[in-house]
DNA sequence: AATGAATGAGCATTCATTCAT
DNA sequence: AATGAATGAATGCTCATTCAT
């Protein structure tokens, strides 16, 4: 009955495809970690993926897109965390505490993922306009939500006075660059529960010594 | 006068060698930063030097050669400011004052040399393991020599005890990052003195509202 | 019947696999002994071929490897020869006509590789150690097949005694030099079953007049 | 006077001249032998002369004219030992103790230029027609004069009735391969003096038992 | 004469993409 | 859909030769 069949067997094509795709973006994500992108070529990700060569035109246009993918995927995991943060706090502890644990599973994330988080600061930039768009816009979004974070709090009266695109860039800037140092030599710092409460202390009490006078204020 | 002339010619020589030298990295700064180093033909950048081909290999063994030259030239630029923060503090004033002309002089660098900056954080990272050395490198040098401006304001009381050389990263991170959004869309922000001043007050007071009670300490 | 097409599938992609690398062989035989392995280009090779250039690296991975089989293609098939001769031989006629057979086979193979053969003696060597290994270990391994003929007629009282390898290298000196002088002024010489015959009897009765004194004996 | 200084100082020149020239063919000979003509550059041979490049194109018009200078030099080393042989011998003991003084001394010469003789036997051919041509000439003139030698003594009645010139090219044969073959594997052959009486024997004696009949005569 | 910086034609090799089967 | 052979544009690097000084 192809009436019937009809739905059916697209339906089961479509997931075929899909699991097809899911096969080559996996296999890419894997000999980009290792290699970059530049190094990386169309065979091996077909290799890798136990398909010939021209499967590879059936799914995706050009090496790029597929690059676009994993990229965008790393970005997706991280955008859900920020997401997740940003629902109205019930207190200050309740800010606080969601605060730490996103960044703790953001350094999870790191840590899993620790070889495609170095490609995504590696070369990404540099490949083409669209993909500078990408990571240009990741960046926006992800500092557009930590900004709203940040306009919660301080409507709440639990942070003072700041500019909160600034600091969420600011924010963001730490994280990035005490991860990948981190990922580089973990040997330089304690366990991550460790680094990201002095990540947050710093984050939250700045540097200032308690009997030292604030050269801002007065 | 031979005895005369030689030393002349011998050093006209060399520094019409050096100039010639200069002008092919002017040429490569110039490619590199606007289309990036894969994109980049030692074509292009003979071209743009106003040289033929076959003199680009009487300066340089390899196109990567170059490229070490253009980005560890912007790297120099500055660690310089780094190391000219390092002198021991009269007082807290003055330590602070530093500080902040320091991360001033970086933010006009990393105006001044927008494109640069871009190629730096671009794919500076996969293409061999000499260059990602050192990159790795320059991070660590910097982060360590912020961190032992850290541990001489710790020592003088001036700031809390923390990790130096975490709280380093931290402060890479925030410039870098602060830094890089600041050049792509200069508008989200207020004028560079703002910025810094912002960044320095985030980095010495935290985020903690003065009557909010600290989740750390008590 | 998938059972029966798979081998057949795979025998013919096999066959055309090898159809279209002798194909290339062929092109590159004719080119190489035209005008030598330096002055042939990959393009010359693959558009003597009526294939496209990368064609060619699908089948050789460099210009080398091809080389090496034009080469080694014609080694074998002197080398051919040499063994057809190894046999005990019946008696010493029998043993003599194969020799001469053998050499007019080996003529008829200069004769008819002409180019072959000049470009086998002429820029083999000092390309590279492979290949100068390939043709010291032609020479040597033909060398002693030879010296392998010479010992076992030696052993049957047919000839005197003598260093068998030695004079396997001079008949092989003799046989590479007249052959060449041949090929390169033919009108010079007479038709090659009388060349081979005077060839033979050099080796065979030397040059002494039969009513002349040895100098060696008594 | 400039009337008298003309002569002696063009005289000087011209043997400065020619001093300076030797000095770039002497360098080349050992550059040349050691890598073979392609892999040798121009610099090459002015580094080792140690003078610029530039001076190479004041006494050769192009590298390939300073090749042919070193393989003809070689090759009319070994031209002067056969012209010495040339003259009408006394007897027969003389021909051939006039012969076996030149096959030492060939030897002597190729064991003293070992590595410019395998340059001779490399690549010499296929670089261009001249230089083909030179080593067709160089090889023609040594069998004519060979050929001479073996008319007289044919003439003599000390050798039976051979084809000279076929017997010239033998005999080089014979002498060019057992030499390289003693200049790769000196160990295989034993002193140089016994290999030229085996080769002398061989040619004059021939293989041929002396109780073995002769497949030729009768 | 001597220098050596500059030139630019030339070539091997790679690899993303196409397409006949 | 899948295959993988074929394509050919693109590019880094070499080096013989020239020429201004």
């Amino acid at each position: 009955m192809p009436a019937e069949d009809a739905p059916v067997t697209r339906a089961t094509k479509q997931s075929a495809r899909g699991a097809r795709r899911q096969q080559l973006v996996d296999a890419a994500k894997s000999v980009f970690a290792g290699a970059g992108y530049h190094a990386t070529t169309v065979d091996d990700i077909t290799r890798a993926a136990g398909v010939a060569k021209g499967t590879f035109y059936l799914y995706f246009s050009e090496k790029r897109e597929i690059y676009y993918e994993v990229i965008s995927s790393f970005m997706q995991l991280i955008k859900d965390i920020g997401s997740a943060v940003g629902e109205a706090p019930a207190d200050l502890m309740d800010f606080f505490t969601r605060a730490e644990r996103a960044a703790l599973e953001l350094m999870s994330i790191f840590i899993d993922n620790r070889e495609l988080a170095r490609l995504a600061y590696r070369e990404s930039m540099g490949l083409d306009p669209k993909l500078e768009k990408m990571i240009g816009d990741f960046y926006r979004e992800i500092a557009e939500v930590e900004a709203r974070n940040i306009q919660v709090a301080m409507d709440l009266g639990f942070i003072r006075k700041v500019n909160p695109l600034l600091v969420a860039y600011a924010h963001i800037g730490i994280v990035e660059r005490v991860m990948l140092a981190l990922v580089d030599a973990p040997d330089d710092f304690g366990p991550p529960e460790q680094v990201v409460r002095e990540m947050m202390e710093l984050a939250w009490e700045g540097l200032r010594h308690p009997d030292a006078p604030s050269p801002f204020r007065g």
